[in-house]
DNA sequence: CTGAAAGCGCTTACAG
DNA sequence: CTGAAAGCGCTTACAG
């Protein structure tokens, strides 16, 4: 360690570089160790001190779907929360795929603080073992023994029935994500059941699943359009914004009047479903919030502080917009 | 070390996990290790590898503006080049902020093997030093001593003004990003001087500068907007899709016909640019070979070899849509 | 083919 | 207040 050059032990240095000064350095010393650090540009690596120290100052983030604009919103909540105290970094699956144990395994080897999971695989827990500290974000279902901060979608799903209840709707059709995500499972069964108590229909030739992705969502519209419209199908519950816009991007250019002919709504909100045209009605969903609260719990569970009242849930609300609602 | 409890010296152990048994460890007992490790679930721990070792399997990506989907292409294709070797990190900045040389010395206390920048700050270079393998994306006027994979947006740009020029256009408006990241510089002054040249003008009062956001953008132009159209403003150029998609929505809202009144372009391409209304006509990037070619590179780095024909600059090409054109 | 040993860069009791 | 020393979990020459 080269920073000693300055003429004292390693230890005192590491006590310097760390704050950890206060009353075991004499002033006299600090200030030369200081002085050789700033000449030297030294810089603690960090691996060595991880070593020693059993942990490193990282909080890894593992999330699938970083396509999604709305994950933006949870980063920017995270990275709030976290300060700079830790450092964040992210870990993102394959597109389409869950952040699963195995993946997560390595990343434990990078001896993390702490760790946010977005949108596990179901079997998540049960495969991975002594985690240490660990929150999961939109993972319903994972139960209350396990730190999670949730989006209530379910709200959201039955705020979409009854809106489209109350604008007159009788058949309509559920365009899901196909990626397993439980909060899809979750917003579809939601919906299902309240639009079954609603008195709404849902053929079963009228719910479909596609990858998050407008082009996929618009061909399989396409497909699907003849078949509902024959069914009397007159809206469509999306599981995504993205996947409202293919069905937007596709009634356009088939001529299919939106919301006249059928009236379709989202989950996210995104940036664009303001600008979209028309406008999409959309489940709003505070994912600034989500990635704030969820690295709180974290950094409480760090400090090796009990966390109360588990699973969090956030409240999400219905945007209605141009796409169910003439103007 | 738990895993040599069946039977051999950690020696043997470290052989056998990373692969380096054949010809160096009898196969009697690469069973035996084979089986403790399964038995144990051992993983490797990367730290205290890395420390051995000098550096880690890890890439850490160190990117601004993860809100932008076009970031989503680019990260697949990153991920796509590197295989399962390496583990993908990503370090994003905070919103508005380039990487910073302070922010990436930090980083590199964890030992990537290798370092992928993603549009640097200008003074990035000279502030860091001794970076190992390192890769930049989309850093232009880096020079040509360091690896670098570079998007032509100036092509891009020249292709606007042309076909802005060929419809007619003689006054147009400039809505540019205010990052700072050098890219918009290129994309802007690319403009002006293409434009200069095809006797377009581009009044002061007409090159305006918002964050990259739908809203700031939108209401930028609104403000702006009444000069402009004073001024004979009769296009906009727009430095990212984004910004573009802010003037669609403020121009439906306000009334001003697109492409009438108003014909509207972007930079990246992205998804909603189909969908929207109308089609945004914008210059097209390709986020996914940029990624890959820069990880190709990264790997050759790791790997020792030396580069060839520095820095790797991929066409664009202008996709032309209503926001131009009247259909 | 195999194991004992040194060493990677730090941190943290522990003596002094 | 300060330094010598042990130890974090691995890898890699080096003897045998």
């Amino acid at each position: 360690m080269v920073a000693e050059r300055a003429g004292v032990s390693t230890a005192t240095v590491s006590l310097v570089a760390n704050g950890k000064a206060s009353g075991r350095v004499s002033a006299s010393n600090e200030i030369l160790v200081r002085e050789a650090i700033r000449e030297l540009g030294y810089v603690v690596d960090s691996i060595g001190s991880s070593l020693a120290r059993g942990v490193s100052n990282t909080v890894i983030m593992v999330a699938p779907d970083i396509s999604n604009p709305f994950f933006a919103m949870v980063i920017a909540g995270v990275r709030a929360a976290l300060g700079s105290e830790y450092q964040l970094l992210l870990s993102v699956t394959d597109a389409g795929q869950l952040p699963s144990a195995e993946n997560t395994r390595r990343l434990l080897g990078l001896r993390p603080a702490g760790l946010l999971v977005d949108a596990p695989d179901p079997t998540f827990l049960q495969e991975l073992s002594a985690p240490g500290p660990m929150v999961l974000l939109d993972a319903p279902g994972f139960g209350s023994d396990v730190p999670a901060v949730n989006l209530d979608v379910a709200q959201g799903a039955l705020a979409i029935a009854a809106h489209l209840s109350a604008t007159g709707h009788t058949t309509v059709a559920y365009l899901d994500g196909d990626t397993g995500t439980t909060t899809f499972d979750v917003r579809r069964e939601a919906f299902l059941t309240a639009a079954e108590e609603l008195g709404m229909s849902v053929p079963p030739e009228a719910q479909i699943a596609t990858t998050i992705n407008v082009g996929l969502a618009a061909n399989a519209f396409a497909t699907a359009w003849p078949s509902w419209k024959k069914a009397g199908v007159t809206a469509v519950v999306c599981a995504t914004d993205t996947h409202a816009y293919g069905i937007l991007q596709e009634a356009r250019a088939a001529g299919i009047l939106i919301p006249g002919e059928l009236a379709v709504t989202g989950f996210d909100d995104l940036p664009y479903s303001t600008t979209s045209s028309p406008g999409l009605t959309s489940v709003h969903l505070p994912g600034e919030l989500l990635g704030r609260r969820a690295a709180e719990q974290l950094l409480s569970l760090i400090a090796g502080e009990e966390l109360e009242q588990q699973p969090i849930t956030l409240e999400s609300s219905l945007m209605v917009r141009g796409s169910t609602l003439e103007p």
